[in-house]
DNA sequence: TCGCATAGTATGGTCAGACCACACCTGAAA
DNA sequence: TTTCAGGTGTGGTCTGACCATACTATGCGA
């Protein structure tokens, strides 16, 4: 039995970078050094920064391009529902996870996040200023589904984020994205779905409207609603 | 501005391992094929094959080790906490989540899984049980800090996988790994811990009275209290 | 002097091939 | 039958090379 977890070797290029993050080193907009520079100067192999260099990416740490300049390399980014939401995704593949639990934790953040007294009533208008669009953009009837889709969860996505909690909006949205699949799939065919939309524009309306006029502990109930009611209709 | 997003050479091996999960030709404690035949049998170089394997391993999925033989090699394992935990990690390093955030939600998922009717109640009555074992192990007065903390994340992820939700219960975990850093550092000196530490063992005892005379409500409460009241200590 | 095409340069992405330490498997020797 | 020395396949690491890309600098022509 092994006691020694052997050290991997990218593992000095990641801990240096959070160091570096940790101590405000290296902040969002900042580019990285070179994968060539980061090699020498820890005294490891061009491979085994890449190694670091793509957990960072996976993780929504940074981006990368190729090129020169100021917008090519690695450039430090914060997108943390990139990482949870793969995540999530590959578990709920290998049966970790199932669409239940999924549901039922999308519910819990939803309806949480609709009850909190929003942390910045400027944003929380500015939010039921511009779901009010999306709902208009959902209206199209020439709107694909799967644009449909994306909407649908740029509005659940704003709604959250009016309680001001990073970790909750990117959970929420890592949840909506690692079930998206599973919902093209589960309702297959156009006719099925025509009717399907109509209610969902409905219940979005409803929902938009006890947020426009502070009725957040019917949000909350029309929230949960909403999302049972959409899950039942994929099975 | 380039519309192709470049699909990466790698996305190609895991794409099709996220299917054979899905479609459980694959599936945990499967041994994953060497990252030789990988590579050959997808046409790409075997680095491209390691940046896949390296996302699997990360993300949970997979863990690897060195030599020959059924324990060999990359195998399925499902530990989902673990993608999460390090992309709360980094990003809470990156600033792009604050340690309120991570308290908040941490208070949101407890209180939540304290008051939910228990899906299987013989698990509850086991999770009461072990919880009273770790509560006698923490009282030890010979405990290192390090064994203290850990002990107590025991305690607390398990009183929330009474709820019966893997989802809730890795986030649980995840919130709790990413900033145990950052408790460590904010209560330096054994001097200031010790009497932190007999506050601790007394609410431990409490919400675990509270769970095992069924007050959820109450048991709810006092965990609240409890994470407010220790973080507030860290400051 | 100004404008613009062109060569130069640095970037990440990919590949090929090599060597290592390790864990198991096999078969010969005791 | 037991023991142990070699064989074999694994992931981990390294080196060095080539590619497409995107910015930069050069220098030519107007």
């Amino acid at each position: 039995m092994s006691v020694n977890p052997a050290p991997r070797a990218y593992q000095i290029v990641l801990q240096a970078i959070e160091e570096d993050l940790r101590t405000e080193k290296l902040s969002v907009g900042d580019q990285l050094p070179g994968e060539r520079a980061l090699a020498e100067q820890h005294g490891i192999s061009r491979a085994s920064v890449r190694d670091a260099i793509r957990i960072l990416d996976v993780m929504g740490i940074i981006k990368t391009s190729t090129g020169s300049g100021p917008n090519s390399g690695a450039v430090i980014v914060s997108n943390p529902s990139a990482g949870i939401s793969q995540a999530l995704r590959l578990h709920l593949a290998a049966k970790g996870i199932n669409v239940r639990e999924i549901v039922e934790s999308r519910i819990l953040l939803e309806t949480w996040a609709a009850q909190m007294n929003p942390r910045d009533p400027i944003h929380a208008q500015q939010v039921i200023d511009r779901t009010a669009v999306l709902i208009m953009r959902m209206d199209d009837a020439q709107l694909s589904r799967e644009s449909f889709h994306r909407i649908d969860a740029e509005f659940h996505v704003l709604l959250a984020s009016m309680a001001g909690n990073s970790v909750v909006e990117s959970m929420m949205e890592s949840l909506r994205n690692s079930i998206s699949d599973y919902v093209a799939v589960s309702i297959p065919d156009d006719e099925a779905w025509q009717p399907v939309v109509k209610v969902l524009r409905r219940q979005h309306k409803a929902i938009h409207h006890a947020f426009a006029t502070g009725q957040r502990e019917r949000a909350a109930q029309l929230l949960e609603e909403h999302i049972t009611w959409f899950y039942s209709q994929t099975h």
